[in-house]
DNA sequence: CTGTTAGCGCTTTCAA
DNA sequence: TTGAAAGCGCTAACAG
């Protein structure tokens, strides 16, 4: 009944190496696929016989200790509840493992010093390799700095003013093209329900927006504050601010992501406004979720599962030493009943 | 311009204990809050301000290797789409974050070879525990396996028959709140769309539900399939089959978690049944988005946060050397508008 | 209260 | 092709 000694099942290489009569740093060369061929084949396949009639299984720590690769990727995500994210991790994860790596996801709950704490603790883990999908204005800094100690591909999330490699949608095309479908619906007042003004995929959808906006002939309520989240109940609030700020409703709404407009969905339903009959609701990013409800939301969708394999083949072509661009990924507009009047 | 041989910022112990002029053991304590008390003020004083000068972090990976513990707690989860996870791994965050600990969670998409991986994984990165939310019939082994390493908290999802430590919810009842609702509404001929079967939650829901149906003198369609992952196309797929399988539609319907129900819900709506008119619809777990939908879910309240938080507590508590009792918590109604006709 | 001395399990020169 | 030896950065006895 000794305490557990090993991190894993307690078999270490000198167990293998002594029950199979070699050194230990024999065995080591023999499980290693990359020194495969500096060990005799008879010799490996008895080592690797023996590992595992043992059950030996290699300490990633001890390995990391000694080598400075974990075979880990850290994963750091904003909020696991808007879930444009799990496509992005579903990408990554099929990119990342076919090398045998595994991604290791935190949550920043939106939070800096949470993020200055999870990227500390990643570090002193010793990732490979991090994907930030969390970053806001204020984060940059120290995310450049970890930057210079491990490879960090920033996915889905942009940052202004950055080197670091990024896979990011084109959130200026984006508001584009839901200005676009308002215009060509016949609405001439809109108004646009803002994200977090320091996470910059929000400023550049409202500007892809206004500009369409202001080439269609558009006139744009602006609403009097943007969201502090980009949440539920931060888009009922804002859209609250609007009402309360203006008599002549417009009648179209770009919320600046889909929880965002569901929050106002139900305080405009609380309010009696119907959707889409009095006034048409389009959001942003296709949540697996918003095509199953009524009105089923328009929005626009996110290519989630591209942005999670290209930044997996990004930190794997990092990690080779290969240099990468960064990627610009295309939104598309799904129309759906949210912003249709009845046929 | 070397290497990076620390995977932190590059500053050892070592190099705080010279520029200190002390030892490395002596800075090893002065730093660790535990052994505080073994050092002169005056000096670690000293040490703290030379170590926070050079930008000293600990390397969790040397620290895992000699000690056994890395502050890590990894977290399994079947499917982060399904965000009655969001709030559990919120819970848990807060309970371990007190004891300085951070989760670090991976996703087995429901997939046993991937779950066997992640286990291995997280075992060899030596965490110092290990919830598991994704606990299905077949992991039950290799899980106890692991258990024998590193202490484990069921999370969410029950095992039949295991002496791992759990903190789940009361399913059976949560089952017969569903039914005792329709019975209320006057229901006389209802169905479920059941989730997979070797996910120990749905058929205890489908148990409870039986049983007060019976009670209540309800009559119960069964419908030929369960669904083999409790998603929305499956929910979407087993109504198909009980639709196929009856002309006479049950006038209430129980899906087994909401995400099924919004699949259910999608379907009927194709085929021009509105809910709740013509059939009301009940789904399981409260996400945070289906109060917002039309029509609003009916839905059983799964105490997410709590979940997360006990099992947190549990694992400080097992970490501790103490044990712990499983913990069983209620499950509520929550009345919606989609098994409410029109007032 | 602080320094010395051993390793944790593994990879990696360097020899043989 | 294999063994020996050193050491990754840290903690933990054991002395003093």
């Amino acid at each position: 009944m000794s305490m557990r000694n090993s991190g894993s099942t307690g078999v270490t290489l000198l167990d293998v190496a002594r029950e199979a009569g070699v050194h230990v740093s024999t065995v080591s060369r023999a499980l290693d696929p990359a020194h495969h061929a500096r060990v005799k084949d008879a010799t490996r396949l008895h080592i690797e016989a023996v590992a595992h009639k043992l059950g030996y299984r290699p300490d990633m720590v001890a390995r990391g200790l000694q080598s400075g690769r974990t075979a880990a990727v850290g994963v750091i995500v904003a909020d696991l509840g808007n879930t444009f994210i799990t496509p992005v991790i579903h990408g990554l994860t099929a990119a990342v493992e076919t090398a045998g790596m595994m991604p290791m996801i935190a949550e920043t709950e939106d939070d800096h010093d949470r993020f200055s704490n999870i990227l500390d603790h990643m570090l002193s883990r010793r990732v490979d390799a991090m994907v930030v999908t969390s970053a806001r204005t204020a984060d940059r800094e120290i995310l450049e700095a970890a930057g210079r100690i491990v490879p960090i591909v920033l996915a889905g999330r942009p940052l202004d003013g950055t080197s670091l490699a990024q896979v990011i949608v084109d959130e200026v095309s984006g508001g584009r093209l839901v200005a676009e479908h308002f215009a060509g619906l016949g609405h001439r007042l809109v108004a646009q329900l803002r994200g977090p003004l320091d996470v910059a995929n929000f400023p550049r959808r409202a500007s892809g927006f206004s500009a369409a906006c202001t080439e269609a002939g558009i006139e744009e309520v602006l609403v009097d504050e943007a969201a502090t989240l980009p949440i539920i109940d931060e888009g009922r609030r804002i859209m609250q601010v609007l009402m309360d700020q203006t008599t002549a409703l417009p009648s179209a709404l770009f919320a600046h992501n889909d929880l965002m407009a569901l929050g106002a969905l139900t305080l405009l339903r609380d309010n009696g406004i119907v959707v889409p009959d009095d006034i048409a609701l389009a959001g942003y990013n296709n949540l697996p979720t918003v095509g199953h409800v009524s009105p089923s939301l328009t929005t626009v969708n996110y290519p989630s599962t591209d942005v999670g394999r290209i930044a997996g083949e990004m930190i794997l072509s990092l990690l080779a030493g290969d240099s990468v661009v960064d990627v610009v990924l295309e939104p598309e507009l799904v129309v759906r009943h949210s912003t249709q009047t009845k046929a």
